[in-house]
DNA sequence: ATTTGCTCTGGAGTGAGCTCCAGGGGGCAT
DNA sequence: ATGCCCCCTGGAGCTCACTCCAGAGCAAAT
């Protein structure tokens, strides 16, 4: 109760930044960065200066992750963050950043389908040239 | 019939650089980058030595640019390309590298489905805690 | 005691995919 | 004949997202 900001005891036991990549498939390099840049402050460290882990960082690291994926880029990520620390009043504009997210990754996601046509259009004459070579080549 | 490699004249009135940039949504700039690095080949050029797209080159910019569009590495188009310079016996390649393709991208896409999962989830609880607020700001 | 293996920091390097620029030219409108 | 606009080439520069490295520390195993 008196001491706010001290390490919590909990925080020594959390996964390594070892463990961590192997978990979530991102380096320990990329780890690292991401805490850098500010997507990711401040992991708590261990007696030896060592990165532990702790679940909130995890499931922050998870939504990076998905928001990665996705194809957000690290600036707009960066954004998220700060709006988080912002405080509690940001909360409808993460809201809309991630709604907007979303929305562009459906937009996305139907862009490439139509691209696709156009590859299937491709593939489909392909194979037929190629039924037609097969007739020469084994006729009757 | 004498002069096989002679430029013809039906070459010289196709768009130019920039109506084609305006056409496909590549800037010139990308455009002459593409046929630098050899996925756009010897496109014809006029008289005054200003670049003519054929229907030729703009059928297989439009292919270039769906498999760019789906996120397929300059480097695999290369491969693509260079197996058409192969000649008709390279068709069952081209047909397995754009089938290859195709599969990466529908699971590509599947992955995005999946990941916004998780983007979902984290938009549903701020809708909640946002509903919170409301009623604390709007009771009764 | 030393080797092995993980970790640390700060900074430099990499690769993909463009994008920009200098220096120049043709062709048309005023 | 003077702009103006678009085009040319070759090369340099840029952004993004990592990735690598040097030089060091700690800790368990041999």
């Amino acid at each position: 109760m008196l001491a706010v900001m001290e390490i919590d005891a909990a925080d020594l036991d959390g996964p390594t930044i070892g463990q961590v990549s192997d978990r979530v498939g991102l380096s320990p390099d990329t780890l690292r960065w991401y805490e850098r840049i500010g997507l990711l402050e401040a992991v708590p460290r261990d007696a030896a200066g060592q990165r532990r882990y702790r679940a909130l960082d995890l499931d922050r690291l998870e939504l990076l992750i998905k928001m990665r994926a996705t194809g957000m880029p690290l600036t707009e990520m960066h954004d998220y963050v700060a709006l988080i620390h912002a405080g509690p009043a940001s909360r409808r504009d993460r809201l809309t950043l991630l709604e907007t997210h979303r929305q562009r990754t459906l937009d996305r996601m139907a862009a490439l389908q139509r691209d696709l046509v156009v590859i299937d259009r491709k593939i489909d004459r392909y194979r037929n040239l190629l039924e037609h070579d097969d007739a020469q080549h084994h006729p009757g």
